[in-house]
DNA sequence: TAGCACTTTCGTACGCTGTATAAACTCGCG
DNA sequence: CGCGAGTTTATACAGCGTACGAAAGTGCTA
């Protein structure tokens, strides 16, 4: 018999395999053996197996056991976790705009960063301002470079194909000197991109920091 | 005749009015009392329609005229600009993952917030760390905001019987205690939730200031 | 063992999507 | 006028999510 964690499982692996578009009922169920309409016994719509293919990486975030003394540290290692999961599931960034509903383990993971603020004598709604900031950073930063990570190697020929025929355009509305800040960066590209997750990342908390202490 | 403009203002006219669901070949055709295959003449693939509507809108976020003095300034308005052009424009939330091509205006667009660290002496690599700071919070504070705004009456009567539905499978996890944190912030909702923006973005100025100094 | 209730599975079908193909129509130029 | 180029169109295909109702399987009780 079927369950609804082998259909998660299933959903999961097509999508780090091949992507979100590949991800649907018939595919899902075709990998399962079963046919389509099999599925709808454990959940009542698509949106149900994405909310729960979220909730399911979600908790690749978790962090057993206590987290590291220091907010900063704390809060340094959930981003780190969260980036890694972005990268091993690249099509989590494709479903940020979409609302799916939060599950378990997303709420388990809200409450470990909320947990970052313990101790500090911050009231609640400054931690979770605090909080707020944090997390749209990290959103911000998972997408762009999921995005950047996937560009290049969207979908191998085709994708190549369709970039051959962009950069083209672009590099002619470059090429017309509207943009003398902007030129430079993409002709010459920008090193030690690796390094910037946690630069930035650092620069945020420390815009926090200034204002944990007032 | 029908024509490129025409047929990605109707698209955004649609997307605004209905959401993004609502944007499909058939339909814009239909709005513009055309057949769908005739739109192909004027674009190669849904995709570029949808890239081309999001340059459209990027082209509100133009500031025209020379930025404010003060780079903190510059961005600040850069960046209401960009809040309220999501917020006319809500679907560009959904987008957001996808990858679209960039645009003149786009391009426009960036070249404004690199103007920004014009005269500070700011090496272009640094600049360009400082305005990938400040994009990312601002792609993870739109998206939020955009959900935020779209979840509690997303599509009407449906969505609210979601929600009733949703909500105490929820109600059950708070309340069963595992979350204490986390906990009296659903129960009590965030107050203020508008002047977040501001003070969101002040913070990652503020971090992003301590460094320019260095 | 037989029957019944219930769950799980499945075939079929509907309306929708993007878009390939090729035919028809329109229009300015020689 | 005729012709070629560009525009519009009908038709069709493969895929999608999923509503509906029948079939098959499972387990409990008499």
């Amino acid at each position: 018999m079927l369950t609804r964690e082998a259909i998660v499982a299933a959903a999961i692996a097509i999508a780090d395999a091949e992507g979100l578009d590949a991800v649907s009922i018939r595919r899902v169920a075709a990998d399962l053996e079963a046919r389509a309409m099999t599925l709808y016994s454990y959940i009542e719509r698509k949106e149900d197996l994405l909310a729960l293919m979220l909730d399911e990486i979600a908790a690749e975030t978790l962090v057993e056991g206590p987290l590291p003394t220091g907010w900063r540290e704390a809060l340094l290692l959930l981003a780190r976790r969260e980036r890694e999961v972005v990268r091993r599931h690249p099509w989590r960034a494709g479903l940020i705009g979409h609302g799916a509903a939060v599950g378990p383990n997303g709420l388990r993971h809200v409450e470990q960063k909320l947990a970052a603020f313990d101790g500090l004598g911050v009231d609640r709604l400054t931690a979770w301002r605090f909080l707020a900031v944090f997390n749209d950073y990290m959103t911000g930063f998972v997408v762009r470079e999921a995005l950047e990570r996937g560009a290049p190697r969207e979908q191998g020929v085709n994708e190549s194909e369709r970039a051959a025929v962009a950069e083209p355009y672009i590099r002619e509305l470059i090429d017309g000197g509207e943009f003398p800040r902007l030129a430079p960066m993409i002709e010459r590209g920008v090193p030690g991109a690796d390094d910037n997750f946690e630069r930035g990342l650092n620069w945020v908390l420390d815009g926090i920091e200034g204002h944990l202490r007032a």
